[in-house]
DNA sequence: GTATTATATTTAACTTGTTAATTAAATGCC
DNA sequence: GGCATTTAATTAACAAGTTAAATATAATAC
């Protein structure tokens, strides 16, 4: 019974696999210069947006920034702690909360901002602006692709 | 001070995020299908590889199966203690071991392995076979540039 | 042969991912 | 109003990701 000749794709054409890999290639870096400053990839990821959308409710935060709700509690009490964001709860709705970056989180923001942009210039350089968008392209095309396979 | 302007790619043109969105529309249903079993997603890779490699050092399982030691250890614990794999230590060099698939993991892995070609095929025809070799072509390409973008 | 260095694996400590359950407040229905 | 139903957020429990340090064995240098 030998099953190896039965099973999926090799994995460099496994998508799963292959999404890992490119992911932990483009993250590598960035994730480098984080730990020099003290926050997390995710951590980074919610500044971001706070910073790009201004203040909004955990419930979004988690949508744009592509975390669960109970990962993203955690990653706000930890933000507070430092003092990176502040939290308020909402005036006519005391089931949320509104969630701000503060001026220490907007200086971090600003301190990493051209070093996260040489990242990006250097992939775009290195991999093909053209291949690039391409990728997106295709990565945002399957995102967008009906959830439920069962169907 | 307006930073918004200043930030990077939207989140819908910041590679991280596309690609951790599309891991997660492919995996989800796969993790459905495995929670139904008791395993994991990493653990269904490590037996996969095996399944298909034979019997291999945890080195070149994590690997091959996009690993970090540290996790790769607690996985095979785990493994062993469902009586998925065995393990041996290597002849020669006392550091190493040899792991192989049981015959209960061969099994686990035969009785899942319709579904998830079923999902395989799913992909393929909803998003495209031209469009998804594309994508793993260029995922891969991503994946080959060289690492150090300091340089 | 012994000391040094390198390699394979594990452990530790902390953060996040994931699913399920819980709490608290709002909404809808009668 | 009172009660079931939704919704926002948190907590709990366990698996995995990540970095650094520890352990054990091999290989190398001298």
């Amino acid at each position: 019974m030998d099953i190896s000749r039965d099973i999926a794709p090799e994995t460099n054409r496994s998508l799963p696999i292959a999404l890992l890999r490119a992911r932990e290639k483009v993250m590598g870096p960035i994730r480098a210069m984080l730990a020099d400053v003290g926050v997390t990839e995710q951590q980074w990821r919610v500044l971001r947006v706070l910073a790009e959308r201004g203040t909004l409710d955990p419930t979004e935060i988690a949508d744009r920034s592509c975390l669960l709700m109970p990962s993203l509690t955690r990653i706000l009490q930890t933000l507070q702690a430092k003092g990176l964001i502040s939290r308020e709860s909402h005036p006519t709705d005391r089931r949320r909360q509104l969630v701000s970056i503060s001026d220490a989180g907007r200086q971090l923001i600003a301190d990493n901002l051209k070093e996260s942009q040489r990242l990006n210039a250097w992939l775009r350089e290195r991999f093909g602006e053209d291949k690039l968008n391409a990728l997106l392209d295709l990565l945002n095309e399957l995102d967008a692709l009906e959830r439920d396979p069962k169907t």
